[in-house]
RNA sequence: GGGCGCGUAGCUCAGUGGGAGAGCGCUCGCUUCACACGCGAGAGGUCGCUGGUUCGAAACCAGCCGUGCCCACCA
């Protein structure tokens, strides 16, 4: 260490991480250290693929969250000698991005219609090149070492290509076809969405009841309906098959009020008898349920409300009014007409768009689809037999039951952000071409009048496709090679199905093998006060403030610290108190490099105290990195805090410290050993102090980044020195206690003598006794310790201690006893477990007769 | 309607059969030559309720109460 960075260090009390994090990073860059070269094997090397941020995101806390883990794995993988790739990227988002870009436009008073598709497609690209890279820029903030030279981004030319072979593929073999099929459409986002694309909201409605008349004769039948307007398209009314009351209508029609349409009667087993009047009005064209049935009934499909949400020409009177106002025109139609029988509230769960909010219209519409069951089977399997491993193991139980009851896929968006389906009709003879690029002539008729599919794909077919497609597939290349399957993926819940799961379904189907080996769903952290962590509710936490104000490693040793199996609110406590430990790294730094004599690190156990801590650190490297291994980063990293608070800050260094200071050579091999260990342990979880510190050892030979990751010692590990050095904490604590309790001075040095084997050194020393007493009065008992009278003692205070001691005693007793008079437990508890009493019982008996 | 969680110290959370824990907060003491964003000591809990299993239950089982999330085509 030159003179200049010695006198910093000496200077500096204080760990700043602002001041360090940007210069560390900057020189973790230089290195190169996050861009592996792509050979060996999958097998040999790490790599994880970033669950992609929306390229109009904000880095939040689900991201740090998730990055702060990733990180902590990639990084011990790469201090271990494995390639470790971490793929970054980012999603292109088609909704989001689209809105974004279409605000833009409005704040200029101006419309993407206006712009035409290729101007506003170009427009969201300059959009993308001038902002899409801000999420990326925040993810160094967070000291994530991903491989920043790699990035992706799910639209360009290399994902195209992928996407494509995907998109034919799935279409030669018969998976993806067109059909006019009942669909959620969004009115917000006009365009069609996936069933995981919607949400199902309580709300309250009102619940009328229309009266149909039945032709030919004086009787009606009364229908219960949520959503009267939808009544204009009305193609039957279904009575269960085994309802007595109306056995002799099925067969017969009704007419359909205002409209006039004969509806046929017809019996259906979906209609709930109980439910209302157990008649029910069908509408094929706007109801799930009535689509179902109408296509078993072959009724006519008329669709009412268009992709405007407003009602067309099938709606005679209503055309041009939104579905809103319809309602509200209808039901005083029906009020007019003498049909409406009733209207009461009622309460039931609706579908909403995730994407825009606004309430799902469900429509018939032409659209592209992907049938699952095939591409399913061999994704169940995968997990069933757990080459996909997920962890926590009930969300296993989840993926596997919605992947059992999967359903088709609708695929196509109505946008123009997004990869346009490659699909293009032929203008001549009506064929249909499904093609990798582009065609030029139509290969049935060789007419050139082609025309591409409007529509873009959902954003989530192309996210399916990532960890293979950043790797280069469908090329054979070097990085596919060395680095599929990706080692494991950790994810939010949220996206299981949406993401999870068809990354397994599309790794099997073309690159061939699974996308990841492990799959680690993590906890969500909440707002502070319970809530969901949302923008639009303003309970965000923004990661970037939470950085600035108390480091990154801070932040993620919290997130790590807060983060278990179930979910948790924020704490600010937690942050603090990864503050406060790379605090005391620093300082625990300082004191070992500025202190410790020139020695080569090596363990140099002169004292059981030293081999104490040895065994306590190796101990601690094992016990952590299997918690890493298997995803706890929670007490992983609370275990870092305690050893290196406690065990080896409290205790360690305030016992050595007279020996360090004298320059002794053992103990400074010692320490500089435990200190490269530390350094190294702790470096996956808190990176940026670990590198600044890891700087000023002595036999520092590059970066920490890259440093060896500690193995476990177990020729280190020494049970009778850690339970002999415990105890003699235990003492020193006992000690210290009765000092506060009886009131003596914090600087008064006690005499005392002890029988038997005197304690370590440290022990009088750390509490302030000084054990060669001789010729005083003994006062009081603490263990082994005699306390001796002087003046610092107060007489009446060691009296009313000893008299509490001797309750306690007298209670501890008293419980020992209960437990071995009871014959059940003598009889039946391990040999053990009642051993143990026993020696207890005997050591409270023994102390209470010693105090007399 | 089905499924999965959660309810432990003032707060946020660990703890899955053998004497209740952590961090923060609180009280008392300490400017001890790494750190006062520090050190030492302490107070604080009928482990949601009721039953059951067991020699022994915060933990296992059942029911109830409260609370959160996911899935679901009864208008």
């Amino acid at each position: 260490m030159d003179a200049a960075r010695r006198t910093k260090l000496e200077q500096t009390t204080r760990y700043e991480p602002a001041e360090i994090e940007a210069r560390v990073f900057a020189e973790w860059i230089e290195g190169g250290y996050f861009h592996p070269e792509a050979s060996g094997t999958p097998a040999e090397n790490f790599s994880v693929a970033i669950p992609p941020p929306n390229v109009t995101g904000a880095l939040h806390m689900g991201h740090a969250l998730n990055g702060s883990m990733q990180d902590a794995l990639v990084r011990m993988n790469r201090m271990r000698g494995r390639r470790a790739l971490w793929i970054l990227g980012t999603d292109h988002a088609g909704i989001a991005t689209q809105a974004v870009v279409e605000k833009e436009l409005r704040a200029e008073g101006r419309t993407r219609q206006e712009l035409g598709r290729e101007a506003f497609v170009e427009r969201v690209w300059e959009w993308k090149e001038e902002y899409g890279s801000r999420i990326v820029e925040q993810y160094k903030r967070l000291g994530a070492s991903c491989d920043y030279e790699r990035e992706r981004f799910t639209l360009d030319a290399g994902y195209v290509r992928a996407v494509h072979k995907v998109f034919k593929g799935l279409y030669d073999k018969g998976y993806i076809y067109r059909d006019n099929y009942m669909v959620n459409w969004d009115p917000g986002t006009r365009s069609a969405i996936s069933d995981l694309e919607v949400e199902n909201r309580e709300v309250t409605d009102s619940l009328f009841a229309i009266d149909y008349p039945v032709e030919g004769t004086d009787r009606v039948l009364t229908v219960a309906t949520v959503r009267p307007e939808t009544m204009l398209a009305d193609t039957a009314v279904a009575v269960n098959p085994d309802d007595e009351r109306y056995a002799d209508l099925v067969g017969s029609f009704c007419v359909l009020p205002l409209v006039g349409r004969r509806l046929p009667i017809i019996a259906d087993a979906h209609v709930d008898p109980d439910f209302g009047t157990g008649a029910l009005k069908i509408t094929p064209g706007h109801d799930p349920n009535d689509f179902e049935i109408g296509r078993r009934h072959g009724l006519e499909e008329i669709v009412v409300i268009g992709p405007d949400g407003r009602i067309n020409g099938e709606g005679g009177d209503f055309e041009g009014m939104t579905a809103a106002e319809a309602q509200g025109a209808v039901v005083a139609a029906l009020r007019n007409a003498g049909a409406l029988r009733g209207e009461e509230p009622y309460t039931h769960a609706v579908p909403f768009s995730h994407r825009s909010g606004e309430r799902i219209e469900p429509l018939i519409s032409l659209q592209w689809f992907c049938r699952m069951d095939e591409l399913a089977a061999p994704a169940i399997e995968a997990v069933e037999r757990d080459e996909v491993r997920i962890v926590p193991a009930q969300w296993k139980r989840v993926y596997l039951d919605w992947m059992r009851e999967i359903r088709p896929w609708c695929v196509s968006r109505q946008l123009w952000w997004g990869h346009r389906i490659p699909v293009w009709y032929c203008g001549e003879c009506d064929e249909t071409i499904v093609a990798e690029v582009a065609p030029e002539r139509c290969p049935a008729c060789d007419g050139t009048n082609l025309v591409q599919e409007e529509d873009v794909l959902d954003t989530w077919f192309s996210s399916a496709l990532w960890p293979f497609a950043t790797l280069g597939w469908p090329d054979d290349t070097a990085e596919l090679r060395a680095f599929y399957p990706t080692s494991f993926l950790t994810t939010a819940r949220e996206i299981l199905f949406l993401w999870v799961a068809r990354m397994v379904m599309m790794g099997i189907e073309f690159p061939g093998d699974v996308p990841f080996r492990d799959v680690y769903v993590h906890s969500v952290i909440q707002a502070r006060d319970g809530r969901r962590m949302s923008k639009s509710l303003g309970t965000g936490i923004d990661p970037l403030e939470e950085i600035d104000e108390r480091g990154a490693d801070a932040l993620r040793f919290g997130l790590l610290a807060m983060s278990s199996t179930q979910d948790v609110r924020y704490s600010d406590a937690k942050v603090e108190q990864g503050a406060d430990l790379a605090n005391k790294l620093y300082n625990a730094s300082r004191l070992i490099l500025l202190n410790a004599a020139e020695v080569e690190p090596a363990p140099r156990p002169a004292r059981v105290e030293d081999r104490w801590i040895l065994s306590r650190l190796e101990r601690t490297i094992g016990s952590v990195t299997a918690k890493l291994e298997t995803f706890d980063f929670a007490h992983a990293v609370q275990e870092c805090y305690a050893f290196v608070y406690h065990d080896l800050c409290d205790w360690y260094l305030e016992i050595v410290k007279p020996r360090l200071y004298e320059g002794e050579e053992d103990v400074s091999a010692t320490l500089l050993y435990a200190l490269e260990r530390v350094l190294a342990l702790l470096h996956p979880t808190m990176p940026f102090v670990t590198e600044e510190l890891w700087s000023y050892h002595p036999t520092r030979d590059g970066h920490l980044v890259v440093h060896a990751f500690p193995v476990a010692e177990e020729s280190l590990l020494d049970p009778g020195a850690e339970a002999d050095v415990a105890a003699e904490i235990a003492l020193t604590r006992s000690l210290r206690a009765w000092r506060d309790l009886v009131g003596v001075a914090a600087k008064a040095v006690l005499p005392a003598a002890v029988d038997g084997v005197a304690p370590s050194e440290f022990v009088g020393r750390l509490a302030r006794f000084a054990f060669d007493g001789e010729g005083a009065e003994p006062v009081a008992a603490v263990g082994p310790v005699r306390v001796l009278a002087s003046a610092d003692l107060d007489a009446a205070a060691v009296e009313a201690r000893l008299g509490r001691r001797r309750e306690e005693l007298a209670a501890e007793i008293e419980r020992a006893e209960r437990k071995l008079s009871n014959d059940g437990f003598v009889a039946k508890a391990p040999a053990a477990v009642v051993e143990e009493e026993r020696g207890k019982l005997e050591r409270y008996r023994t102390e209470l007769a010693e105090l007399g």
